[in-house]
RNA sequence: GCCGAAGUGGUGGAAUUGGUAGACACGCUGGAUUCAAAAUCCAGUGGCUUCACGGUCGUGUGGGUUCGAUUCCCACCUUCGGUACCA
């Protein structure tokens, strides 16, 4: 008899349930530990195999924890606000919240029967107006401060009016958008209207106009990281750029404490990187270059200050303040074309085709060094948002310079000798200078300390540090988000709500589909937009990573209506030991994540300076998709396919891929994977349109339902092409965790997953591989059984070999969960009970705290055999078994006996045998004897307890 | 282009600081059990070579350091991920 997963696990997930085994208290004598896993967009597909890869090493990790003795909190909730959702909400016509509603009841069935030990008493959902009433004060206080860099924080707005009406803003140092210089009394005599949009320039949640990526299929505007080769990451739609005014938050305030402080997390190199790289930050200097004949001066920033002697040009982006001012009259209408050329393309004609394109404004800079006058250009690659949005254009020691020198005549005076490094890229910071005056001689490091210095003195510029990092957009012309808590006065002057009118309710309404030409489905709700004595409201609504900027939080105090979470909470949680999610997060959450933490840190309101100390990135669970050749000429009116043994010869042939459901195929994913006649008509059934189709394989046609073989074969037999992909509804090739659990139970599906590898890698689901930890489950059972079922224990004394294995096992799987190797940690339950197995054991000194290890890994079955050695209390709740050396020490150890590097022998020794006693005895080996025999020894290496290697001369 | 990660049997993958390459598992082959099957158990399983003992080649490719390299160094190839007129 063998064990039933089924019944145990839905009577201990009852018993849990009842019992609130799970249930986390915010006091505790145990030292804390706080293990997360990114909550999930509750979308309608449901969880597929993949979904679960990282909430099972996490479960596994938070379980451990405790049984080390600690006070763990492991916690869940939805995302749930945000493109997703809707999107999900307007194919099928139901209400968002209806429908997050119902998927998020879909998702906790299935969590819940994959047996993790979430708090579900914590559970949280960013679209409660509980909690995006925290959400809307937190981004209240982000337009109440200002990011003062004397103090490297953030500081309330009220100050900065303060510093205003007693100076005015000349000694102001602060983060800004836009920098004009005022006196105090000059402050004082502005309109309030005048005051505020000063103000704008400061404020870490700001309004400004931008060009922002639009898309017109979406409805909307979309953040800089859900673009993708100049289409929406969702959907896959062209984005354009369209000029919008929109809500900001100032993360480039933070970006340098962005940057430094991730040398203080436990996060991958490469996802710092990324982070890094993101930030992009870049030493150089801001330089003013005078305009011929006018007052103005157009600043540049650049990182090769010492290359000024070879400026020969300037350009500015097309959309620069000072285009239209900079633009002579004959110039003016060449001017305006290509304004409205690089206007009209679309984010991915520009990004498809970069063509080396620009016009001359006919004015003309004076370069502050070599006082010769440079015309001022404008084109596409120069950017408005990077930098100044103009350069200085030095064609000798810059590529994208150079093609536009050589495209438009332009004068390339070279000014650095790079003759000593052949190799060496035209930007590389190589070489000595030339044809520049005092720098000349100097190397590329010194013209640059140099010339910084030259520029300070002669105050035509700055040093300057910039990055690429831009202030977040954070406003959608979308439904399915949290309103902004802002209202306007009739002047136009935002006002952010106080707390005690928050939560501000997104209003119910079926009309919420996006509007046309960036209209809010908001602003169609005018008894909620407009409001008495000429106020309306922000008919915006935030971004997704709004709710998700803060949920951690959250988490350590969810019921608490007095503030986003006590402070008495978060100083016992402090921050996140363990947070697991997946890469594709890398960027955008866990920046803003950052960004949010940092800002409530300066306020006081949390302890750390970083949210999440240790991130796991999870690798994909991949499907495979398998795919029909069709022709994509039809025959006689008639698709036709082609079996992939036919196509795979004949790659002359125009085909069609066509991907069709795993269901319909036998020998799924594997290189002779095929649809039988029976495939194939289910196949017919699913896509009707097919249903004359003409099916060739290399056995004979299939049409119509009739088999015609070319010879005497029986069988048709349609081979499929398969690929490695995403697991994705469009794919048709997802497979749900629920029927797994069904045939295996959740043990066996936790253990697989684990064990198809390393946790960081991304893997081709493989259902064939389970078998093998089925048989471990049930063997790990029959340890414990007789052959009736019956649970058999022996009280025996334990022997040796069985308490080495026992405690070699404590001490594998122990430091393979502290390094996330689970995959080895499974291997090793396996050797264990296959060594148990061998040995016949069945003792409950060797046994009992073998269930306690396994427990985290197989909380159902562990539990049952637990409960069944007499215990009330629950096995996740017992302390883990500690492993002790004593028992590991063999008597004998096997080492190898080696020849100039090669096994030639082997060796059993005592491990504490002396290092003379291990070379005489490797000598007198028959096998050595051989080796050796007629050789000089030139030296014998002894690594004691290792190998002996002899070496040899011929 | 730049940045990052990775290349090990038929397959997924093991291998503390350089020290027996291929743990564990899938698959496959043979056997036991069975009327038969499922399940279970046992044995074998990197290539080539040998009746066998054994030998030999093997961790993407080519070099190097070393008594000894999957591990360290140099050059290159491939795959995947990130990013891209960032001045």
């Amino acid at each position: 008899m063998d064990y039933k997963h089924s019944e145990t696990e839905d009577k201990w997930r009852k018993h849990w349930e009842e019992h609130k085994t799970y249930k986390v208290e915010n006091n505790s004598e145990k030292p804390k530990f706080y293990v997360l896993d990114m909550f999930p967009y509750p979308s309608g597909a449901g969880l597929h195999v993949g979904h679960p890869l990282g909430y099972i090493a996490s479960d596994i990790y938070a379980r451990y924890k405790t049984l080390k003795g600690f006070n763990v909190l492991h916690p869940m909730g939805f995302d749930a606000f945000g493109l997703p959702a809707e999107e999900y909400a307007l194919q099928t016509g139901i209400h968002p919240a209806t429908s997050t509603q119902q998927n998020m009841l879909g998702y906790k069935e299935q969590l819940g029967t994959l047996g993790f030990s979430f708090d579900w008493s914590r559970e949280i959902c960013t679209c409660v107006p509980d909690y995006y009433k925290w959400t809307q004060w937190i981004f209240t206080e982000l337009f109440a401060h200002y990011y003062d860099l004397t103090q490297d924080k953030s500081v309330s707005i009220e100050s900065l009016k303060e510093e205003f009406s007693k100076n005015g803003n000349l000694q102001v140092q602060a983060s800004h958008t836009h920098l004009e210089e005022f006196s105090a009394a000059e402050w004082s005599a502005y309109s309030a209207k005048e005051q505020e949009d000063v103000l704008t320039n400061y404020r870490l949640a700001y309004r400004k106009v931008g060009y922002v990526n639009w898309c017109e299929e979406l409805g909307t505007v979309l953040a800089n990281d859900q673009v993708k080769d100049g289409l929406s990451e969702r959907g896959g739609h062209p984005v354009e750029q369209k000029a919008m005014t929109q809500w900001y938050l100032r993360i480039t305030a933070y970006a340098e404490r962005l940057l430094n402080d991730l040398d203080t997390l436990n996060w991958s190199d490469a996802l710092k990187t990324i982070q890094s790289n993101w930030i992009g930050r870049s030493e150089g200097a801001s330089l003013f270059f005078d305009v011929d004949g006018s007052n103005e001066k157009i600043e540049v920033f650049t990182t090769r200050p010492d290359t000024i002697f070879g400026a020969t040009y300037m350009v500015l982006a097309p959309k620069h303040e000072l285009v239209a001012q900079l633009t002579n009259e004959k110039n003016k209408s060449t001017v305006a074309d290509y304004i409205k050329h690089v206007g009209s393309k679309s984010e991915l004609e520009r990004m498809s085709n970069k063509e080396v394109t620009g016009v001359p404004l006919g004015s003309y800079a004076i370069n502050p060094f070599t006082q010769k006058k440079v015309p001022i250009w404008i084109a596409e690659y120069v950017l408005k948002d990077y930098g100044t949005g103009a350069i200085m254009a030095v064609p000798s020691d810059d590529e994208r310079d150079n093609a536009f020198a050589l495209k438009f005549g332009l004068e390339i005076i070279p000014v650095v000798d790079k003759s000593d490094f052949p190799d060496a890229g035209m930007s590389d910071k190589l070489g000595k200078m030339m044809n520049s005056e005092f720098l000349n001689g100097l190397s590329v490091k010194e013209a640059i300390a140099l010339m910084l210095k030259k520029v300070e003195e002669r105050k035509i510029g700055s040093r300057r540090i910039n990055y690429k990092l831009r202030d977040a957009n954070f406003s959608r012309q979308r439904y399915w988000g949290e309103p902004f808590p802002i209202v306007y006065n009739a002047d136009d002057i935002p006002e952010a709500l106080p707390l005690d009118k928050l939560p501000l309710v997104l209003p119910d309404t079926d009309d919420f589909k996006p509007g046309k030409g960036g209209e809010s489905p908001l602003s169609r709700l005018k008894d909620w937009a407009n409001l008495e004595n000429g106020y309306s409201r922000e008919t915006d609504v935030m971004p997704a990573v709004a709710g998700s900027s803060w949920y951690y939080l959250r988490y350590m105090d969810p019921q608490n209506d007095g503030s986003f979470a006590s402070s008495e909470a978060i100083e016992y949680w402090q921050d996140v030991d363990l947070y697991v999610g997946g890469a594709e997060h890398a960027v955008a959450h866990l920046m803003y994540a950052r960004f949010w933490h940092k800002f409530l840190h300066d306020k006081g309101l949390v302890p750390t300076i970083e949210p999440f100390k240790k991130l796991i990135n999870q690798g994909m669970i991949q499907g495979v998709i398998e795919f029909l050749y069709m022709l994509r000429e039809k025959e006689n009116g008639e698709s036709v396919f082609h079996c992939a043994g036919i196509a795979d010869q004949h790659p002359e042939n125009d085909y069609v891929k066509i991907p069709i459901h795993v269901d319909f195929v036998n020998d799924y994913g594997s290189k002779k994977s095929y649809l039988d006649k029976i495939g194939i008509d289910k196949f017919i059934a699913w896509r009707p349109a097919y249903k004359n189709a003409l099916f060739i394989c290399t056995k004979g046609n299939y049409q119509s339902g009739v088999f015609t073989p070319n010879s005497n074969d029986a069988e048709s037999h349609l081979l499929t092409h398969s690929e490695v992909g995403k697991m994705s509804k469009s794919k048709f090739n997802v497979i749900n965790p629920d029927q797994v659990v069904n045939d295996y139970g959740a043990d066996c599906f936790r253990m697989y997953e684990m064990f198809l590898g390393p946790i960081e890698q991304s893997k081709p689901w493989d259902i064939q591989g389970i078998e093998g930890v089925s048989k471990f489950v049930k063997k790990y059972w029959r340890l414990f059984h007789n052959e009736e079922n019956a649970f058999t224990i022996s009280e025996e004394k334990a022997n040796e070999e069985e308490l080495k294995i026992l405690h070699e096992t404590i001490k594998k799987v122990q430091s393979d969960i502290e390094k996330f190797s689970f995959n080895t940690a499974v291997s090793q339950f396996m050797i264990c009970a296959n060594t148990l197995k061998k040995l016949n054991c069945n003792k409950r000194e060797v046994l009992y705290p073998l269930n306690i290890l396994l427990a985290p890994f197989a909380p159902y079955i562990t539990e049952e055999i637990h409960s069944k050695f007499g215990h009330k209390e629950s096995v996740h709740h017992s302390a883990y078994p500690v492993h002790d050396e004593k028992y590991l020490t063999a008597s004998t150890i096997t080492i190898p006996l080696c020849v100039n590097g090669k096994k030639r022998s082997e060796l059993i020794v005592s491990p504490n045998m002396s290092k003379d006693e291990m070379e005489t005895a490797a000598k007198n080996d028959a096998q050595i004897i051989k080796w050796t025999e007629g050789k000089e020894i030139v030296k014998v290496i002894i690594i004691p307890g290792k190998m002996v290697n002899i070496v040899v001369k011929a």
